[in-house]
DNA sequence: ACGACTTAATTAAGTTACTTCACTATCATC
DNA sequence: GATGATAGTGAAGTAACTTAATTAAGTCGT
């Protein structure tokens, strides 16, 4: 006999995710996970302040590396992946185009786009920083195992697919009440 | 016959992280955690203001919570882990408290500190937030299952010490530069 | 029982990291 | 060739912090 007033402050229901009937031990995860996440930020700012860039100026550095491909990437699809708004991508790519670490040019195919890519001075820029990067993330991630980072690796990328989703889904559920009226 | 000019490249030395030499899943799967680490910090902004707080209010209201214990929890412990300046949790607990979900009393037994901890109406408003909460974490963690829970909660633990360490590791590696003289 | 140090918290002032909104320019469609 | 969507920008504002100086209380050796 369960007791539904408890159910009903429970802040996860999938039996995968309870211990006897509690969230106690989700909660604790989500805790860290969020602190994890916070001291990552941290250690990416220390990384930016290295190579001379704030924190976001790196994110979006290596962000555009990761996404350039062969062709270069748009600063809508770089705002998308970070969750940023295209105004603040605007701001911060010009700043790095300045520096001479991004190259940033109109798309000859579409007017209104841009073709955002790493220039080698940002490749080297990147590259003074390993040694460093590979020590410390050495450290960073010395719990995982050959085993867990095969399966850290699939979580990571059906987290942030799922997260996608559960964010349209609180935009329905909460943010509509904003919509009230 | 490794190529050493490659070897420094990488941002990650520890074989177990490597596949094939390469770093590139190691990366990916770091891009993907950002990624959703930033999700998360958005649904937890959607959460917060569903019960009109802001995301960091939000966040240090279940961090005292999660702390409190018995005895209610201090100040200083409350910036310590999540990563913030005493000063800013002054301001967001005295917010925090005219809103009345939080307590904040002089600690009886050493008058420098302060006890905090989640008011009755404080429990309420969080508890109006549970049903979708609920539905919103399910989908969240929708990838995750008994087995993997169990690992990811190991590993979430983990993860977060070594990321302490690191950070550590990162102040004497990175930011010594601006000791130098 | 007093001085020197340390710790907890606060205040004020400033900085950084963003967002929103109005706008321009190009492209797509019919 | 007008109508509407899309990509990006600029200006102006706000939220989310930090740093530095200050107060007040505790700790410790002598």
């Amino acid at each position: 006999m369960t007791d539904d007033s408890i159910n009903t402050r429970l802040t996860v229901s999938r039996e995968d995710l309870l211990q006897d009937g509690s969230d106690a031990a989700f909660r604790t995860m989500l805790h860290n996970l969020l602190a994890f996440s916070a001291r990552l930020q941290q250690i990416r700012g220390q990384f930016a302040a290295f190579i001379g860039l704030s924190g976001p100026q790196y994110t979006i550095l290596i962000t555009v590396r990761q996404l350039q491909g062969d062709a270069g990437v748009g600063a809508n699809a770089v705002a998308a992946h970070l969750s940023h708004s295209p105004a603040f991508v605007t701001a911060e790519t010009n700043k790095l185009a300045k520096l001479g670490v991004l190259n940033k040019w109109p798309n000859p195919e579409d007017g209104r786009r841009v073709i955002l890519s790493v220039t080698d001075r940002g490749e080297e820029l990147l590259k003074t920083l390993a040694p460093q990067q590979q020590e410390i993330n050495d450290q960073l991630f010395e719990p995982v195992t050959a085993e867990n980072f095969r399966m850290l690796e699939t979580l990571a990328r059906e987290l942030n697919e799922s997260a996608e989703k559960a964010l349209l889904l609180s935009d329905y559920l909460l943010q509509s009440r904003g919509a009230e009226k």
